[in-house]
DNA sequence: TTTCGAGGTCTACTGCAATAGACTCATAAG
DNA sequence: CTTATGAGTCTATTGCAGTAGACCTCGAAA
């Protein structure tokens, strides 16, 4: 499950990539330029280890992701909550929220999602 | 808010302070031996470095925290949802939760406390 | 008056994420 | 041919989190 962390710097590049897919690597180094102020060689090294770790793929110079937005996100955010929060997701929204406080909207949708993962 | 930003290491270090505060700073290098098999060197450093970030106190060999677990807590939660979720509570808790399904029980602890935060 | 432990600092090494410069190679255009 | 460009590699450098070894100081005990 290791192919699902991603660093920061790796992270931001991937959300290119899931922007964008199927993109071809030349304007994925233009991208990586103006979005992030990457060098062409930065790109590159980033693309390549991702690709080894079987998170993106580059073939015939067109690059596609292999791992889904979700899937890495899922992994954070269990990660997250594992490390600072023993797990708990309760604490982690409690921590979370704090004082701050949810339009009625905001609950709605939340409580929604709850609900689905009951069933 | 910089104050809030722990690493790894030294979350973990902060939560022996938060769960034995007031502890004697030797007794607090036994603890980081024994819990993190950490050398003396290393808990002092670690220590320097949160109360030079007003993170922790050193008083007289007694160490307190003057940021509360719940304070780290939440910069922590708020930090990861911007980062990776583009702040929004909505898109962390649909990836955390993926397939898996919540008991009964957890599902009306969270709706309480999202209730809570409505009013 | 030495010795010894508590309490601590100073300096440094290591690993790795982040970033990039210089180079290679193929191929299409001129 | 030779030049330009697309596609990509190889090898560094840098900065910082994590960790620790050697050393220092001071008061109490022997």
């Amino acid at each position: 499950m290791e192919a699902y962390k991603l660093f920061d710097a790796e992270y931001k590049f991937a959300c290119l990539v899931w922007d964008h897919e199927p993109i071809n690597s030349t304007e994925l180094v233009k991208l990586s330029q103006t979005k992030l102020g990457w060098k062409k060689s930065t790109t590159y090294t980033v693309l390549r280890k991702l690709c080894e770790r079987g998170v993106l793929r580059n073939e015939d110079a067109t690059v596609t992701a292999l791992i889904k937005k979700e899937e890495a996100q899922q992994y954070e955010s269990r990660t997250v909550v594992d490390k600072a929060f023993g797990g708990s997701l309760l604490q982690f929204l409690t921590a979370f929220l704090g004082k701050k406080k949810l339009s009625e909207k905001e609950a709605e949708e939340l409580k929604r999602i709850i609900e689905e993962a009951t069933r």
